[in-house]
DNA sequence: AATCCTATAATTGTATACAATCCTACATGA
DNA sequence: TCATGTAGGATTGTATACAATTATAGGATT
């Protein structure tokens, strides 16, 4: 996956309706756009969207087990919403996560992998300089996911990605204010330079501290 | 949920199909049943089981969340099996994550929910003094599953649940081999001790203790 | 009025039918 | 020989039909 995919956010491959169907009511859910408690029936659903009940329940499935909703038998689905106590508890998780992930990955990182990080990193500091604040929040993802998938671990990855996607619909607009755009680069340079020494504690700290200044500048 | 559905194994309430058919194949695929790579044909489980597509492709949909098998759209659904390096990294992040739960849980459980871990330790005894092996197994999780509830978060008390479960099929028959069986009611003394202390840190401490010597028996 | 029962409608669970895509094998031609 | 093309069969994706369960409303009984 290279990192023009992240650049480009138009990329509209042909996937099944009920993948599509999953990441709309998934969106919905995480943007309160479903409130929690609220009913999700199927008809209601395909009415919708303009589809039949079967992708419509595949993507209930998928949703459930997910967490994002409920699934009684015999008597429907029931969104639930994640409180903001949720999200702290998953800000802490991904925090944690995210340096046991850092140090798998530099003791599993290839070649290419490397490379792609570098190719990332670069971008990041072509624009951070241009102060490219929509640009940024999308390689600051790039980079990140970069590492999960050198862990070589596919669930832990997917749950590091869930983390991100789930704290993503929560970040105030100001995340990435100018003032601490420099500021993420440089974490990041810490990070980057970890793996080039192949220095897993070093790592470790780098990340831990980019995590704790991210949840500071995330909340106030 | 009583203690009691943890001693019985044979609660078979009425589950859709696809409920099933997902524990099936999630056992199949954890127990190498199911080798990494093959294929699943929906219309071939749906011969196998007697059942139709509909449940079958909802069960593959389950799987595929759950990071057991891959689907490409329009090719199939190719099982995904756990290496040992995953099974490795996946008790890695369940010691760290049970820490992270009792801490929680500490802070968060709820007069009932502490009644029902009493209970549940009390039961630990009663069955360590009968050197009841199949028993303790159950009272084990069972514990481990109060304080996973008593974070009160669901998401990361189901993903500890996944670990339990996908690390469940790996134990050797001799985790708790006899001689382990008072070491092992020691370490659960001393985290429900911290239950009732309300002391965070004397938890975490213990149940990091405990999630050591746990790796310890499991790995030789 | 409150509770219970029953009939009906609405909804979910499952099976099947149809459409689109992919795989295979064989034929054709350079 | 090898590449390309093209049926056809197999498999997946989607829609619909039928079955089972649950929700609702209205009436009977107390």
């Amino acid at each position: 996956m290279s990192i023009i995919q992240y650049l480009e956010d138009d990329q509209a491959s042909a996937q099944p309706l009920s993948s599509d169907l999953f990441s709309k009511l998934q969106e919905d859910i995480l943007t309160g756009k479903l409130e929690s408690g609220e009913k999700l029936t199927e008809m209601k659903i395909c009415n919708k969207y303009g589809v039949s009940r079967t992708p419509v329940r595949e993507a209930l499935r998928q949703l459930e087990m997910d967490g994002l909703i409920e699934t009684i038998p015999n008597r429907g689905a029931f969104v639930l919403g994640l409180s903001d106590q949720d999200i702290d508890d998953i800000s802490v998780l991904r925090a944690q996560s995210e340096v046991q992930a850092v140090r798998w990955a530099i003791e599993r990182i290839t070649e290419e992998e490397l490379e792609e990080l570098q190719e990332t990193f670069e971008f990041m500091e072509f624009y951070t300089m241009k102060n490219d604040i929509p640009k940024m929040l999308n390689i600051n993802m790039a980079f990140h996911q970069i590492i999960y998938n050198a862990t070589h671990n596919r669930m832990f990855a997917q749950q590091l990605n869930t983390f991100q996607l789930y704290l993503r619909h929560c970040d105030p607009s100001n995340y990435y204010a100018r003032e601490y755009l420099r500021n993420v680069l440089t974490e990041h340079r810490h990070i980057y330079q970890a793996f080039l020494d192949h220095d897993v504690e070093a790592g470790a700290e780098a990340m831990d501290y980019h995590m704790r200044n991210s949840r500071k500048r995330k909340f106030r």
